[in-house]
RNA sequence: GCCCCGGUGGCGGAACUGGUAGACGCGCAGGACUUAAAAUCCUGUUUCCCGCAACGGAAGUACGGGUUCGAUUCCCGUCUGGGGCACCA
């Protein structure tokens, strides 16, 4: 027993060599573990001859809540390819770190006073420890936070790269800004239009005759970051800033204070500069259509015009408003619309409530009601907006005028129109579009029918393959034909001009919060700034930003002790006078901004020269699989993709997508317990009452009354209660008290103290419980933790078991119940090895071809099954394996150690164990993943199954080579296929070779 | 509302490219071993019908249609559960 002197090193792990026998996982797993990590077993290289791959896991956030079981499934999917790649030869980075900048913490710190890095730590630790139970193979060497300065430095430091930037649209890349001012003063923006201000037009004479504060102004028009304004949930009563999902229908969360929207100065991503090339970026990666689908509709490129009507108003509209052109005349209105086929449909415009236009086209006569209106919309989250089925909307008494017709269509102003898309106005074709319709309906708007028949008048038809009619110039034209026709005469008649639009926005990329990165940036003239110290929320236009000097990052996050809300919605920042008087910004960065380049840190981690160094981020390039759930589908994926490209286009790093394969995990769900009390009507309540769930469904029938009774009779030794009135209500009951369905009544009399005296109508004696599947949260009582499982069955159990719920991809409820049968897999395997009385039981023997076949077949199924990601038919492959072994007799070394190294992926303690018990000398991680010789799985005939009509009706065995003409012979003379013919003649025979063979009659 | 994904025995799931539906595991039932228990092993387990039995029949992959020699798989519609919708990360 090679293995005992371990134990004499350890005092931890000593127990009596006779207890070998046994399958004692914990001491197994507890030494690997330890000796794993003294070895260094888990550090990995940047300086190998091995081809290189790279399993990344998403970035962590560590919550306060601690792992439950539906954490770490990505966690163990990515780890069991990590070892598998190792296993083929591979150098595997497989890094963790945290994301520890965040809210949570934040509103923690605000709620108990505790610093938000001291509750991180402390949520760090614990997540720590609880990753190490399950025994994963993360090179910690590489682990770093985003809330720490040396790695936040590089942050920042990408966002003044990112500052110092602009994107060349000719050449599809980004630039240095440097390259731009050469550019403006050499030949003006003629070539070069601000994608900030598409009206912004000078030459070059021109900008240099700006002065610096212009050019400022104007250079913020390009650059990759910049600052802007922007709505945010701002609440009066808390004095700050919401999250959307700390607003619920217009007030907050806590508290229930209003919410409305407010503008304030915010930094931002020029993503949308990207929007093209992170479209088509998705051409080069592995993702699923899902993701890639998803992905698109949010970029949401669409090809259309902008159409600008001339705007009649019946009364002069209040206001200094900019009005519409050049020419100082009537205000005009430009739409944005993918149909511009439709034009002769148009029966109304709409406007989003923030449009600029409702300032200078409402008469007096309507501004009340429009204000109104604008005020309702002040209150409602944009998420509502555009869930709302509820159709609102308001008349702003002015009309557009058709540009071809003539005709005075109505303008109004709804929120289903969304400020930030496109204008900010539509052309409304109620007889295409179906909410155009039901607007047109709801207000009585009559509707115009240009595609005749197609149009019902009972619901819209969005066709494209309609005739036009009632449109004049389009009149008989198919409407995807007449698209390209409506454009060329819009823009030939100086009307409109054709138009690429992206559904997506630039990424607002401020927070007003404590937690997060300082951004590197002071602002100059502030000081001066008729706007009080309080108001450098709402200045900006008074004063320039100004990038500090690289060399003094990082700008460190002041340390503070209160973390309320600074003044006029800034942030905490702004209550730290060391901060204000330098001017410095008070906004810090969103969750988002570390973990949109961590996958390079890991790369090279303990860099204090550059973010990443070119050498090993050329070593390691792409992200081989990437593990992660599909609710980042859009936030950070996209902006990871952008950042990577941007490092690309300056020329830090060598490719321009950083994942090269995404894999998207499944949610697991709780799957929660019920218990039902009953209320009994004047009884006193400290002798509380449940009843099982059979009997608690009856208790509206009759026999459930009587039933009811009956025990309450019982419980109360008094026959004569006649029940008149109770209630039954459901209540979440702690998952981990349950067995299966079974209440564990003496556990729950501990579970609250209120329920120690609870008596309970059982059915067939047992307290049965209701389930429902919800999501996993502490709140319902039905999180599970994997530190439990691991103490009880071991952390190869638990990872086999989290793999054999299904497959990694698909959401599914936890159950505990089914974790036995992958322990009595992983004991049955140990029985392989050793004997309870006999010890060792394996054998120097040479197999024989039938336990070769089993061996071959196991290793080819569980290979392909890992391969694609299918872990749980691994595991299934592996049982079955184990399972085929056994029933041989075998305990031959040859084939247990093959066995091994395939299982060792899933389950490495009990691997390494048994392979050092073997007598192997080095560990079983680095051992070489066995080949498979294709000879002992060669099949020569096959059982097919033989179909009449499609149905099955028996089987035959064939030869494989066998030909068409061999196979209709054999099949036609079988009795059970006569039978079915029934003396007629098949009208076919169909042979799918190695399939099936259906006779058609 | 819009976009994406799913729905198969009592339960988790398998069936990889349209070719034997229900692998593997849980649970349940019966049995063996044991003084007993644990552990282990064996048998059965989609539903219904017929039957002494069967390698007898029928239905069956949310529901309703369709394509096909053949559909869990492809198409259309409906119902239903989950994720996302730009300040949770």
């Amino acid at each position: 027993m090679e293995s005992l002197h371990y134990f004499k090193e350890n005092e931890a792990f000593n127990f009596f060599p006779t207890r070998i026998m046994e399958y004692n996982f914990t001491s197994i797993e507890k030494k690997w573990q330890q000796l794993w990590t003294e070895r260094g077993s888990y550090r990995v290289s940047n300086d190998t001859a091995k081809p290189k791959f790279y399993v990344l896991d998403m970035f962590p956030y560590p919550s306060g809540a601690g792992l439950h079981v539906g954490h770490p499934l990505g966690y163990i999917a990515s780890d069991i390819f990590a070892r598998y790649k190792r296993l083929k030869g591979f150098n595997v980075l497989h890094p963790m770190g945290y994301d520890a900048f965040g809210l949570p913490a934040e509103q923690y710190a605000i709620d108990h006073g505790i610093h938000p890095a001291v509750s991180t730590e402390t949520n760090i630790n614990n997540f720590r420890r609880q990753l190490d139970n399950i025994g994963f193979c993360f090179d910690w060497s590489r682990e770093f936070r985003t809330s720490e300065p040396s790695y936040y430095k590089w942050t920042q430091w990408i966002f003044l790269q990112l500052y110092k930037s602009w994107y060349d649209r000719k050449q599809t890349k980004a630039r240095p800004i440097g390259d731009l001012m050469t550019i403006l003063e050499t030949e003006g923006n003629a070539a070069h239009p601000a994608p900030g201000d598409s009206r912004l037009r000078f030459t070059a004479l021109e900008w240099k005759g700006f002065d610096e504060k212009r050019r400022e102004e104007i250079l913020m028009n390009y650059r990759l970051s910049y600052c802007g304004y922007g709505d945010v949930n701002w609440c009066e009563a808390l004095g700050t800033v919401l999250a959307n999902d700390e607003v619920i229908n217009g007030f907050s969360e806590r508290g229930g204070h209003p919410v409305i929207k407010k503008k304030l100065r915010q930094w931002y991503l020029r993503i949308t500069d990207y929007a093209d090339r992170l479209l088509e970026g998705l051409e080069k990666v592995d993702f699923s259509d899902a993701m890639k689908e998803m992905q698109s509709n949010w970029i949401g490129k669409s090809f259309g015009a902008e159409v600008t009507f001339e705007v009649h108003t019946t009364a002069a509209a209040g206001g200094d408003v900019p009005r519409g052109g050049t020419d100082g005349g009537a205000p005009r209105l430009t739409v944005y619309t993918t149909r511009p086929d439709t034009l002769f449909g148009v029966d109304f415009m709409v406007v989003a409530p923030e449009h600029e236009i409702l300032n200078s086209i409402v008469p007096a006569e309507q501004k009340e009601t429009v204000d109104e209106y604008l005020a309702y919309v002040k209150s409602r989250s944009e998420r509502e907006r555009m869930a709302e089925k509820k159709i609102t909307g308001c008349f702003t008494g002015a009309y557009a005028i058709h540009p071809f017709s003539g005709l005075h269509i109505p303008i109004w102003t709804s929120e289903y129109v969304l400020a930030g898309y496109g204008t900010g106005a539509i052309m409304a074709v109620p007889c295409g579009d179906e909410r155009d319709f039901k607007f047109a309906q709801y207000f009585n708007i009559p509707i115009t029918n240009i595609i005749g028949d197609a149009f019902n008048g009972l619901e819209a038809n969005p066709t494209k393959d309609a005739i036009l009619e009632n449109s004049d110039f389009l009149d008989g034209l198919v409407m995807k034909d007449a698209i390209v026709i409506a454009i060329n005469k819009l823009e030939e008649k100086g009307i409109g001009v054709r138009k690429v639009n992206y559904r997506m926005r630039d990424a607002a990329f401020s927070r007003q919060r404590y937690w997060g990165e300082p951004f590197p940036i002071t602002w100059q003239g502030d000081e001066q700034s008729e706007v009080p110290e309080r108001g450098r929320a709402q200045l900006g236009q008074s004063s320039v930003a100004i990038p500090m000097d690289e060399k003094e990052l990082p700008l460190e996050l002041p340390h503070i002790e209160k973390y309320g809300p600074g003044p006029e919605g800034e942030g905490p920042l702004a209550n730290v006078p060391a901060w204000t008087s330098r001017h410095l910004e008070t906004n810090t960065m969103p969750g988002y901004a570390g973990s949109s380049w961590y996958f390079l840190r890991y790369m090279d981690p303990h860099n204090d020269e550059t973010f990443c160094s070119r050498a090993a981020s050329d070593y390691w390039g792409q992200v081989d699989l990437y593990i992660g759930g599909t609710e980042h589908a859009v936030g950070h994926l996209l902006y990871s993709r952008m950042w990577t490209k941007f490092l690309f286009d300056r020329g830090w790093i060598g490719h321009d997508e950083p994942y090269k394969r995404l894999v998207n995990q499944g949610m697991i769900q709780g799957s929660s317990r019920f218990v039902y009390r009953l209320e009994l009507k004047g009884k006193p309540s400290e002798m509380p009452l449940f009843a099982s769930a059979g009997i608690a469904a009856m208790a509206g029938a009759p026999e459930g009354h009587e039933l009811i009774t009956q025990a309450i009779r019982n419980i109360f030794n008094d026959p004569s209660i006649e029940l008149e009135d109770y209630t039954i209500s459901p209540l979440h009951v702690d998952v981990n008290i349950v067995d299966g369905v079974e209440l564990d009544i003496e556990a729950f009399k501990k579970w609250r103290s209120e329920y120690a005296q609870a008596q309970f109508i059982l059915e067939e004696g047992k307290y049965i419980c209701g389930t429902e599947v919800e999501k996993m949260s502490k709140r319902l009582y039905n999180t599970v933790n994997p530190d439990d499982l691991v103490n009880k069955y071991g952390a190869d159990t638990f990872r086999m078991y989290e793999m054999f719920l299904g497959p990694v991809e698909a959401s599914k409820p936890w159950d505990t119940k089914g974790i036995e049968g992958v322990h009595r897999f992983l004991r049955k395997l140990w029985r392989l090895f050793f004997d309870e009385t006999k010890g060792k039981i394996w054998t120097p023997e040479k197999p024989t071809d039938a336990e070769l076949k089993v061996l071959y077949r196991t290793i080819k199924k569980a290979e392909e099954a890992t391969e694609r990601f299918s872990f749980n038919t691994g595991v299934s492959a592996m049982m079955i394996g184990v399972n085929e072994i056994t029933d041989l007799q075998c305990h031959k070394k040859e084939i247990l150690e093959r066995l091994l190294v395939i299982l060792t992926p899933y389950a490495p303690h009990i691997s390494e164990e048994l392979w050092q018990q073997l007598g192997n000398q080095g560990s079983i991680l680095d051992a070489d993943y066995p080949a498979i010789e294709e000879k002992y799985l060669i099949e020569s005939s096959k059982n097919y199954p033989i179909a009449i009509n499609g149905k099955t009706r028996t089987e035959l065995n064939i030869a494989l080579d066998a030909t068409q003409q061999q196979v209709e012979d054999l099949v036609l003379a079988d009795d059970l296929v006569k039978k079915w013919l029934d003396g007629k003649s098949p009208k076919k025979v169909i042979y799918v070779k190695n399939k099936m063979i259906n006779v058609v009659v």
